[in-house]
DNA sequence: GATTTGTTTCCTGATT
DNA sequence: GAATCAGGAAACAAAT
């Protein structure tokens, strides 16, 4: 029985109690939730999948199929992972695919070094829209980062707080590279130095710095890029640095990393929640909270940063709980996964860990979480499942919006169809 | 400083 | 009777 909104004398009582401060007795917590990974979250179903131009896509755990650029740091595409992405770009600018040729063996570290004039060489028509849009999705690989390294440090410390009697263990992020061990660690992909022939003098947004106080290179990596291009190190800006290490974290890698210089896809056979990720304890060290210095995230000149900044959503929240092995199916699982529906196993355990986004704040009750789900009602984000507890659905918007957090930049959000009601009052 | 956004808190009533 | 669901209302904090 929904609520009985039609009934006249139920909205006298809501009336009623307008006016009333029911807040004034509470402590007043300043809230500043850290963000929360937001890692993966670029691997989401696209409007274009289904697309024949698309022919490597393929099918996530969802059933919306998706391109596999999408799940490499950009330093570790191979042209297969580039043509992916300018194709997308043609797709979504109604360019005809054909103009993607010129680009047909650059890599990801190649157009990582490409500047603007690079590009416009490479293309002459649209080399100045492929940069641009290169660029945004670089801005967004980056933003990407910076939570995932506020993610890392927050519940780090929140971890060595809960748990002072255990031994030390990594922040809980199970976005973590399985095999650390292997030369592509992000640490190492970090030092990683770029190929020569493509150095430009002015990549605006670099701030070798930025990684440099928190993450030791190993130049002695074996990363070898495909193609011609043979890595350098001394004479790139940088110097053995690669300017392009805020994109190349490890939680946007996958799988494991087998070390050739074609990452094989995704495979099917592999989960798709945090695919080659361990869970929590298995990182060898912390990232740095410290944060990117504001000139390294300053956007390009004309570019304007509109997106905001405060940690993940409740729904993205619940998405990564169901990407991490950890979590499900142990306090959450898909009930029916084509169907985008999702059972709370341990709902005080979900709004717990909801709650702790917050410092000074551990716990959140299960009815005020069950009262945000509900929120997201309107929005669209999810959908009533009647007559099932602890049972929700997630709304198409959903994986419309995860698959476009990278290209937030492009696209101005959108209403969602089946919003009619729009954001409540 | 006003507005927007995304919750968070509190509540009543209904359902399981 | 307890747990959960539904949703109105308002407070709140951060971003714009």
């Amino acid at each position: 029985m929904l609520f009985p909104s039609n009934n006249p004398e139920v909205g006298q009582v809501m009336k009623t109690r307008s006016g009333v401060n029911k807040r004034s007795l509470t402590c007043s917590i300043p809230f500043r939730p850290p963000p929360l990974t937001t890692a993966l979250r670029r691997g989401w179903p696209s409007s274009y999948h289904q697309d024949t131009m698309h022919s490597d896509t393929r099918q996530d755990m969802l059933g919306f199929g998706t391109t596999s650029y999408q799940y490499y740091p950009v330093n570790q595409w191979t042209s297969v992972q580039v043509q992916e992405w300018l194709r997308t770009i043609c797709y979504e600018n109604n360019i005809d695919l054909g103009n993607v040729a010129s680009f047909a063996e650059c890599t990801g570290p190649q157009l990582c070094a490409m500047s603007q004039s690079h590009f416009v060489e490479t293309h002459p028509v649209y080399g100045d829209l492929f940069f641009r849009k290169f660029r945004e999705y670089l801005d967004h690989c980056q933003r990407q980062d910076r939570h995932y390294r506020h993610h890392l440090h927050h519940q780090h410390d929140h971890h060595h707080h809960q748990h002072q009697n255990s031994p030390p263990t990594a922040p809980t992020s199970p976005y973590i590279l399985q095999n650390p061990t292997t030369p592509t660690t992000y640490h190492e992909l970090l030092a990683r130095p770029q190929p020569a022939l493509y150095q430009t003098s002015r990549v605006p947004w670099q701030d070798a710095s930025y990684h440099q106080n928190t993450y030791p290179g190993d130049s002695s990596s074996s990363y070898t890029t495909e193609g011609t291009l043979p890595p350098t190190s001394g004479d790139f800006p940088g110097a053995g640095h690669n300017t392009m290490g805020v994109y190349q974290s490890g939680y946007s890698l996958p799988f494991e990393y087998t070390g050739n210089s074609t990452p094989s896809p995704p495979s099917a056979s592999l989960p798709m929640a945090p695919q080659g990720y361990l869970p929590v304890g298995h990182m060898p060290t912390a990232p740095s909270p410290s944060s990117p210095s504001p000139s390294s995230l300053s956007p390009l000149p004309g570019q304007q940063d509109t997106r905001r900044d405060r940690g993940p959503k409740l729904w993205e929240f619940l998405l990564d709980l169901l990407e991490d092995p950890a979590c499900n199916p142990a306090i959450i699982r898909w009930e029916n996964q084509e169907e985008r529906t999702f059972r709370l196993t341990s709902p005080h355990e979900v709004s717990l860990r909801w709650g702790q986004r917050r410092p000074n704040q551990n716990s959140l009750p299960y009815d005020y979480f069950a009262r945000a789900l509900r929120y997201h009602y309107k929005t669209g984000m999810l959908i009533s499942v009647p007559e099932r507890k602890l049972v929700y659905k997630f709304g198409s918007l959903v994986f419309q919006q995860r698959r476009r957090g990278a290209n937030s930049l492009m696209y101005p959000e959108s209403p969602h169809p089946d919003n009619t009601s729009g954001h409540p009052s």
